[in-house]
DNA sequence: AATCCAACGATTTTT
DNA sequence: TCGTTGGATT
């Protein structure tokens, strides 16, 4: 035991005493949040009240009082980064014990989960987590198998629909009809089950699945889920409102048992709606977890009172909240500044006056950013910045490992890791040239699918075996050109190769090896464009970042799951990025360009989700406005170039909601008068999208306030759900009354025969996998 | 296999 | 308006 946690035992006997550093240097409300261990506990943080540190306390002060051991805690979070950060912390109050908590994202202790588990769902523990590029890629082949025409059908579409699925937990066999009907004629839900039944056979998953897989494990198997409620004495999840349903119904099961579910989190910071979180699970928390403590942090530590009177007052007009107030000791500081100018050009002119005039005060570029709705406004300040020599980075632009070397480099490796990876096969097999031309790759795919193999082992076969098999595959198509057969022979040999000597070597030198003698290094060389070099310099990085790693698969889960950009570089620079991308960030000065109608709110985000997608964007408002301490300026145009095309926007109702007092508003001389009480600029005509009718700029009702009113959730009539009455087995499909003896089909293993039953758990002996344990949704009764 | 051109589409993207 | 993409052409 380490030092720390012995120390902290010896408070056990007693209550948690006042003397503990962390307790001490809490709030009362905060110091209530985290004194509140037991039962189900919501606790509502306001931006910059310090949620973090509740978490982090929260934590020690459960091991500190003995309440569980550190392997007894889960602690999820949404980003890497928030993972990370949360750990230091610990780390510094509690020293080594903070190692045993279980802490990560939703989807790195889901995999971690399931990869000692894959076998129940007919994955095997060391199976590929897909990136977004060979989902495409699998899902393009199935439209063309299905003959279903990809220009009117995307594939960006269908992975859309299959990605919303997964996030409410539904399985291909649960999606209700109604569904389904609007894509390529109905056939969505039947490409979803051949999505599904493909990852298994290359014994890949999405990210989706990786929550998807954990609910069919935890429910198909009374004996794991048994373990894990058992273990995790104690839950902490941080930013719960944007939880998606998979996610929720993945903590109800983890939590039953103890019911010590904690969750952190803030409504009005929802803003991943598109991406399936359910603002919903925080507004019904209550509901869904009865006699639930709900706690509020209200003490804004970060803003001045201007700032934070404006942000307020905009989130005020969202109708689906729970209401909370806000405050701050600091004093009023500046007022907003509301900007109004001729156009994008004016604006981007503006800010860099304005990061100008800051920089001869003083102030440094780092403590300045620009937050914009979508990423291309971006281009316009980048233009800007440029001429005037300011430095600046993009955050959130392409990250490490989404490098087409680099992925490429992943491809090699995954397959050494596992030859069934088809998708990483298909990636590399002709990259650099070796002759094996789409003939070639039809014919190969075409065996494949007709042995139901995988490629490698499919190719294996068509170039005539190992040494020494016998070459008698009569069902074989048209022989291939010799040219072609000679390559492929050959890199299946390679692959044999590096497999073989892959457990005796560490693998960054395997790496490199590949690289090599593959001819992918090679073939930088050889490239004569301005980019080869950077990309060679990359792949030495790649070679570097593998020898953190114990094992090839650490490396690659990291990979997979863990891709942030890494060092945000060091240097004085302003940073660009999106509303999103500034979630959790703060800053001494914001600016918040393109207030207007159509680009802020978006019109296709409320066209598509009404006042739902209002809303979220109201709260996307309200996000950019609380990161910043000191200072902020909003600004929109009169005229903006959308698409090439010159539009004339309205301003941003938003700018409208803004209260008297906080705000000071500034127009281009010309452009009309613009002050809270006269009405308005006379914005050009003919503006097309969202040309409302014109408002005075005036206070509308609800800014008079000194505080925004705190709305109470509507009750729904939702029954609770959590402790409780559980419903459970709601799964559709597969078929239960199962018997001993009865003849199944699994899309992995094949056929075979029940051998035994425990449950939803069956024990099948495959004709050809062996005997395996799996879960009977996975197992179709053999006709 | 490389290159060219026309057509298309253009919000946000923690994992 | 501009960048990407896929099909057609050489």
């Amino acid at each position: 035991m380490s030092e720390p946690l012995l120390a902290a035992a010896q408070g056990r006997a007693s209550a948690p005493r006042e003397s503990e550093a962390y307790l001490s240097a809490l709030n009362d409300a905060q110091r209530r949040a985290v004194e509140a261990l037991d039962g189900p506990v919501l606790i509502l943080a306001s931006a910059g009240t310090g949620k973090t540190r509740v978490l982090t306390a929260r934590l020690a002060h459960l091991i500190a009082t003995s309440r569980a051991f550190p392997g007894e805690i889960l602690a999820v979070t949404f980003t890497n980064k928030a993972a990370r950060e949360m750990r230091e912390r610990l780390e510094a109050m509690i020293g080594g014990a903070a190692n045993g908590v279980w802490l990560g994202t939703f989807h790195a202790i889901a995999a971690r989960i399931l990869r000692a588990h894959a076998e129940l769902v007919g994955l095997k523990s060391n199976f590929t987590i897909l990136d977004p590029d060979d989902q495409l890629r699998l899902l393009k082949q199935l439209l063309e198998a299905e003959n279903i025409d990809e220009r009117r059908w995307p594939a960006r579409a269908l992975l859309g629909l299959i990605e919303r699925w997964k996030d409410r937990g539904l399985a291909p066999g649960e999606v209700p009809p109604a569904e389904t009907k609007g894509f390529a004629g109905g056939r969505a839900a039947l490409l979803y089950r051949q999505y599904q039944e493909r990852l298994l056979t290359v014994n890949a998953v999405d990210f989706g699945d990786l929550l998807l897989h954990n609910l069919a494990l935890l429910r198909g198997s009374e004996e794991v889920l048994l373990s894990y409620q058992k273990r995790f004495r104690y839950l902490l999840v941080d930013e719960y409102q944007d939880t998606n349903v998979a996610q929720y119904l993945w903590l109800r099961l983890l939590a039953r048992e103890r019911r010590n579910l904690c969750c952190v989190g803030d409504d009005d910071q929802s803003i991943y709606g598109w991406r399936g979180a359910e603002i919903g699970n925080i507004l019904r928390f209550e509901g869904d977890f009865p006699g639930a403590q709900i706690l509020r942090l209200e003490e804004n530590y970060r803003s001045t009172s201007h700032i934070l009177g404006a942000a307020a007052a905009v989130i005020a007009n969202n109708r689906g909240r729970l209401g909370k107030g806000l405050f701050t000791r600091a004093g009023a500081g500046e007022t907003v500044v509301v900007k109004a100018l001729w156009d994008g050009e004016a604006e981007a002119r503006w800010v860099g006056e304005e990061i100008e005039a800051l920089q001869r005060r003083g102030h440094l570029l780092k403590e300045i950013a620009i937050l914009v709705r979508a990423a291309f406004q971006t281009r316009e300040f980048e233009d800007r910045f440029i001429t005037l020599a300011l430095p600046y980075r993009v955050l959130g632009g392409p990250r490490f490992y989404e490098r087409q070397e680099i992925r490429d480099a992943l491809a090699y490796l995954r397959l050494v890791n596992e030859p069934a990876d088809d998708l990483a096969f298909e990636r590399i097999l002709n990259l650099p040239r070796r002759g094996i031309g789409s003939a070639t790759q039809r014919e190969l795919h075409e065996f494949a699918r007709q042995k139901r193999l995988p490629l490698v082992e499919a190719a294996r076969a068509l170039v005539g075996g190992d040494a020494g098999s016998p070459q008698s595959n009569t069902s074989r198509g048209a022989p291939l050109r010799p040219q072609a057969r000679h390559a492929l022979s050959g890199f299946v040999a390679a692959l044999d190769r590096w497999r073989a000597r892959s457990p005796a070597m560490p693998h960054p030198q395997l790496a490199q090896m590949v690289l090599d003698e593959s001819g992918y290094t090679e073939m930088w060389l050889a490239e004569k464009t301005p980019d080869a070099p950077g990309r060679l310099e990359n792949l030495k990085e790649l070679v570097v970042a593998m020898t953190a790693f114990d094992t090839l698969g650490g490396f690659l889960e990291h990979v997979a799951l863990v891709m942030d950009n890494a060092a945000e570089s060091a240097g004085d620079a302003v940073s660009l990025m999106t509303l999103h991308g500034a979630k959790g960030l703060e800053f001494d000065t914001v600016f918040l360009p393109g207030w207007e109608e159509g680009l802020f709110p978006n019109q296709r985000a409320v066209a598509e989700g009404g006042l739902a997608a209002l809303e979220e964007e109201r709260r996307l408002a309200y996000v950019g406005l609380t990161r910043a301490r000191r200072r902020a300026f909003l600004s929109c145009a009169a005229s903006r170039r959308v698409h090439g095309q010159w539009q004339n926007p309205a301003r941003s109702r938003f700018l409208d909601e803004l209260p008297p007092q906080h705000i000071e508003v500034v127009a281009e001389p010309g452009l009309g008068l613009m002050n809270p009480q006269e009405p308005v600029v006379d914005w050009a005509e003919g503006g097309t999208p969202g040309r409302a009718e014109r408002r005075p700029w005036t206070a509308p009702a609800l800014t008079g306030r000194a505080a925004p009113a705190v709305h109470r959730p509507q009750d729904g009539a939702r029954p609770p759900l959590l402790f409780a009455a559980p419903r459970r087995g709601v799964r559709s499909g597969g078929g239960e009354g199962f018997a001993v003896g009865d003849r199944v089909l699994h899309p992995k293993f094949g056929p075979g025969s029940i051998i035994g039953i425990d449950g939803k758990v069956l024990a099948i002996r495959f004709d050809r996998a062996g005997e395996k344990k799996v879960i009977d949704d996975f197992v179709e009764r053999a006709s």
